[in-house]
This record gives structure tokens, sequence and C-alpha cells, in this order.
DNA sequence: CTAGTTTTTGGAAACGTTTCTAACCTTGGC
DNA sequence: GCCAAGGTTAGAAACGTTTCCAAAAACTAG
């Protein structure tokens, strides 16, 4: 029908009104009734939408919140879209997806362009780590309300979504206790990270609760949280005497928690059977694998929903101040689990 | 510094020059080198980058290329983002992600609306499935170049990107050949669904130039291609002696094969020394898989250079005509597939 | 019926660009 | 030294909105 789509001008024709009444229809403005009456019909007789790109020119703002990552494909990076999308998407705006890197490397320059050629309101940095203090400049600079979501550190101002490690480290250990478990082993993260280390501390201090201890001697850090970290972590709990007399392993998340039953397996052992595993953050893969992965998840949408609601309504507010939201993980348990092998279990220290 | 972002209005100012100068500098029109120098260090002093809603409105297109698929969590949607997105941030152009689902049903007038109010130049539907009519009418009422990524019929104009699925079925069926497989077992999805009866169409085709047969009563098609359904699949093969015999299946995809691998797992049989296990689609999970899955994997980054790029350079001919793009997909080797177990391979025509 | 008050409406400016047209400045040939 | 031709630059209009301000219309009250 329309063969380019109609603008407020045809409508005010059609309506037999000036586009500026139409405008204020449109919008809540005060309008007898009768024109109220002509403006709605023209307007779904043309089938007219307000071009969003000239509406906000006009208002000096563009209507798009960024959200970027460093990648694009990252199980976190896509739920918070997900979630964002369909909260914004009530709100006559959009999501404006940038990738962090550019041939696997990030590149603070075109994430500036970006970001000034869109004009972005505001923008959810996911999962920053070691850009964020460059990502914090760039926002500085363009005064931009900005969410950080999971970040190592911790930004002036802006909106810091994180997630109580502690207290999923303690939701696992008490899971792994429940079952009968005293000794434990942890394969953490890289040993800056503080996600692995707050995750460590919530396992000793549940532990601690119980009388019982996760010595040093039974943690070992990657260089990194890849699947492959958890194929070491596996050969050090097979090679290693004080690794493998622990009967569960927590593993720094669910990659890693992959590798390991991967590797575990490989060796013609049974998970659950001769080892429990439990994970982190909770990645759709856990659910799929065999056996099915135990996990602490990482509550994702919750924070997508927060984060598109905060950088939509408390805009200014974020320019300024700092908000910090902190959500619980989430223990799911799963088929990797299970009591440890009988006979094992005695009343040791675990020590 | 700048406190709101620099208009070409202050650059004009600065380089003591008329705006339409500033313009034609950065466009590449003609100028004088003074000029230019002046201009070039006005822009770079000021850090000034034009705004694209500007420049696009008075162009009269919004620089925005749509991306729509039913959920924008599934693997497939998520490689297709990060690969265009990839391809568009050279060229001034921005993606907008619409999910076309609200609550989980499809909602036509949503997408419409969003269609409209952004402007969108082209868009994308991402595996539109039965909702392709509907998606088509729309884009025909609004004259925006598309695209459907892996539809289930075929459009009268715009881009299709369809996969070889025959040619995929074949690769399997040559790969399972090799290893000396002779009896083969098919667990298709809906049986309308036409990526199904391609495959199956390639797998019968290939077996029978070795002389070998897929006989009906060794096919089964699941209501859906959902991991349930292959769980269904493991109890079929499982229980049903014409399907047991089969030292190899082949699924309809790759959420069903994992399905079918716990649940023969789950009867403490070991793939693939009990049985091989093809997949389709090449997700993520199936690398992490225990055993990892062997899979006909979708070309699906090449589809997403190839969208952005058609979509960019080729808008005006896909408004009036139709252009077919077809990619081979690629077989996969990993660990779930091997020679069948010796004795079952006897030299039987597999009747 | 008039004057005052309120409500409704239209006109114009503005947002930040690009492009068209016309004016200006150089240059070179005579 | 003049004129034409060429290249370079400035000015204005346009894209589709919203908002401000003033004009017009509708009431209200005296």
């Amino acid at each position: 029908m329309a063969q380019s789509p109609a603008t407020i001008v045809q409508v005010a024709e059609r309506a037999s009104v000036a586009v500026s009444t139409v405008s204020r229809v449109l919008n809540g403005g005060s309008a007898s009734l009768a024109v109220q009456a002509r403006v709605r019909r023209a307007v779904s007789e043309l089938g007219y939408q307000p071009s969003l790109a000239a509406r906000n020119l006009k208002l000096g703002r563009s209507g798009i919140i960024g959200l970027a990552g460093a990648t694009t494909q990252a199980p976190w990076f896509t739920v918070l879209l997900g979630g964002m999308e369909s909260k914004l998407a009530e709100h006559r705006t959009s999501l404006a997806i940038a990738s962090l890197e550019r041939r696997g490397r990030f590149d603070g320059s075109a994430v500036e362009a970006w970001i000034q050629s869109r004009r972005v309101d505001s923008i959810a940095f996911v999962r920053p780590g070691e850009n964020e203090r460059a990502l914090t400049r760039l926002a500085d600079r363009y005064k931009i309300a900005v969410a950080y979501v999971l970040p190592e550190y911790e930004a002036r101002r802006g909106l810091i979504i994180r997630a109580d490690n502690e207290g999923g480290g303690r939701q696992a250990a008490a899971h792994l206790l429940a079952l009968g478990h005293r000794r434990i082993a942890f394969f953490g993260g890289p040993e800056a990270s503080v996600d692995t280390q707050n995750r460590l501390l919530g396992l000793r201090t549940r532990l601690a609760e119980a009388g019982l201890e996760l010595p040093a001697h039974r943690t070992w850090f990657a260089p990194n949280y890849e699947l492959g970290s958890g194929i070491v972590a596996a050969d050090i709990w097979l090679a290693q005497r004080q690794f493998r007399e622990a009967t569960a392993v927590v593993l720094g998340n669910d990659a890693m928690a992959l590798g390991f039953l991967r590797r575990v397996q490989a060796h013609s052992l049974s998970v659950p059977r001769d080892v429990s595993v439990v994970g982190f953050d909770g990645v759709p893969e856990g659910e799929f694998s065999f056996p099915s992965l135990t996990t602490v998840a990482q509550p994702t949408h919750a924070c997508a929903e927060d984060v598109a609601q905060l950088l939509l309504e408390s805009r200014a507010a974020l320019l300024s101040s700092l908000v910090v939201r902190s959500y619980d993980l989430q223990l799911v348990v799963r088929e990797s689990t299970s009591p440890p092998p009988t006979g094992s279990n005695s009343g040791g220290t675990g020590n």
C-alpha cells in the first residue's frame, strides 16, 4: 500500500489540521474531541507511525541504549540481550549492539566512534574485565549513563551489577556438605579474579562453619576461565594425591567444569560416582552435558531487566551517582553431584 | 571534555568555514588544500563525529538493518548477530534486534510497529518458519529489502539463504559408510519440515550409491526439533528391534542428538562403542558434550557476512528480484562416531 | 452584548545533517 | 588589463519531528 511510510504531514492534511496539532494529539496534549477523532482516524487509515529517528533528533537524544561486550556470542551476553530487548521494546527505545573487540583485540577507538556517531544515551558494558578503566574514561568523556554488568573493579558513578559470589560459594559448599562430602577441592579461575576469590571465600566460610577446611594444597588457580583449564584441572586431580583425596571438586566456572567432566570420563571414571562436580554460571550447555551439571547459576535474566529499567528511568541519576545492585546466585542441582563413594566418607576433619 | 558532542556547526566555526564546506570535505567533495587542513584539524580537535541519526534522516533512510528471529538466544541467532555486526560496523550501519515473539507468541503487529517506527532499510528474518508468509506481507507493505535465513518456504523476492541439506545428508552417510556402518537409522525432525526431508533424501541417495537402503521402518519423525524428541528417539531405538539393528543413528538436529546421547548413556550404553550418533547444525554445546558430538554443521558465519553484505550493497536489486544462495554444510567429526561394534558389522544389505 | 478568561489551534523555529544553486575567486589566454 | 572558464565556497532548503508562542475560538460572567 503505502509506497514510502506516511509522515506526520500527510496525517495533518488528511485530518485537515495543523502538523503541530497532530503531534499534540499523539503525545497526549489537549485537543477537542472532534479533532482527536479526526486525527486518530487519519493515523489509522494511513498506518502512520512516527519516525523515531526524527523524533529523537528533535528531542536531543538518540533513543538508543548500547550493549557492548567482548564477544556477542557468550552465553551471558545473549541472555542479557534477550532480557533487555523485551524490556526496551515497550519504551520506544532500541538496543544497539557493539562488540568491544575487532579481530580478537579490544579496540577502544572503534568503541568510541561507535558511541559518538550513534549518540547512545546509555550503555551497558558486559563483563568489561580489564577494559573497564578505558571504558569508564569513554563514558565520562561523553557523559553517558553507564551500567557495568559484572565488573571486576568498581567505577565511581553509574550502575554496578554484581553477583554475590561469596554467597554462591557458600551455597555450593552447603550442597556438598549436605550430600556428605568432607574433602572438597577448588580449581578456580585466575587467582587475580575477584569472582574466583569471592567464590573461594564463600566456600571456605561455609566449610569453616561445619568445622572443616579448604586447605591451600587443595586449591589451584587456572590462567583463564576456558574449557582447557578444566582439562588441566582434571589432570591435576587425577595425578596429585592431595587433590585426589577430594570427593567433590568445585570449578571456577561452567566451561571449566565441562572440561573437567570430559577429561575425567575419558579416564573411565564416572561422575558423580567417583567424584562430584560443581560449576559456576549456569550456562545452557550444562543442561545438556552428560551428566548434566550441578552449578551455581548467575541471575542473568533478572539483571537484564533491571539494567534496562534503570538505564531508562534513572538515567539522570546515574550520570552522577553510583548505584550498586547485588544479586544472589542460585544453586541448580543436576546430575553431576551425589553422595561421596561409600568408604571414603570418613569422619576426618578433611585435612 | 566535550560536554555534549560536537556538531558540524562548531567545526565550521572553528575552521572559519561554512557548514556545507565541512560536510563536503568530510564526504570527499572538492576543496582547497588549505581548507581541507583547517577542517580536519578542527574535526580532530573537537573530536567530531557526524550524528548518524541526523545524516540518515536527511538522506531519507535509517541506516539500520533489522535482525529478527523467534528467539534472540538461539545459537543460530547469536552467530548471525556476531557475523553481521562485525561486517556492518565498517559501513556506518547499525543493527537493530527484534524478537518476533512477545511472551512466547508470534506478534505480527509488534514487528510491524517496530519496522515502521525505526524505518529499517532492510531486514533479515532468521528461521522464520511458519511465520514466513506474514513476514513477507509486512516486508512487501513497506518495500523493505529482506533476507530469509533458512526459510521453510520460498518468497518471491529478496535474498534466500538456504543450506544444502541434501548434501549434508550425503556427507553424514559417507562418513558412516567409511567407518563401516551398514545399517543406519534416521530420527528426523517434523515430517513436514523441508530440512528434515532433504537431509533424509541425501542420506538415502548416498546409501543407494553404496548399494544400501534406509528403509522406512528405520526412519521416524519427531513432532519438533527439541531435546525431548531426542529422548523419545533414544527410547524407540532402545526398544524396537528394527531400529536397534542400526549401528549408527542420524538425528534431525543437534538438540535431538544431545537428548539421544543422554538417554542412551543413562541406560549404561556407551557412545560410540554401542552406537554412533550424528547430529545436524553444529551448535556449540556439541563440542562440550560427552562424548563430543559428530555433526553436520551449518555454515552460519559465512552466511552472516554474506547477508550483511548483500543487504547493504544489493538493497535495490533485492527489492524486486529474488536471489538464492545455497551453502554447503560441513561435516565435523568428533567423538560420537566410530566403527560399528565388531560382529554386528556383517556384510548384509542392510534390509 | 461586551470584556475577560480559558481552551484550542496554527505557524514557525529548531534539532544536525546533506545537497542544490548561486556567488565568489583564480587562473589563463588574448 | 579584461573576460571567460574553471574550481571553490557560502547560503538556503530539506528531511520528520516537537515545542514555543501567538492568534483564534470558545466559553463565562457581568
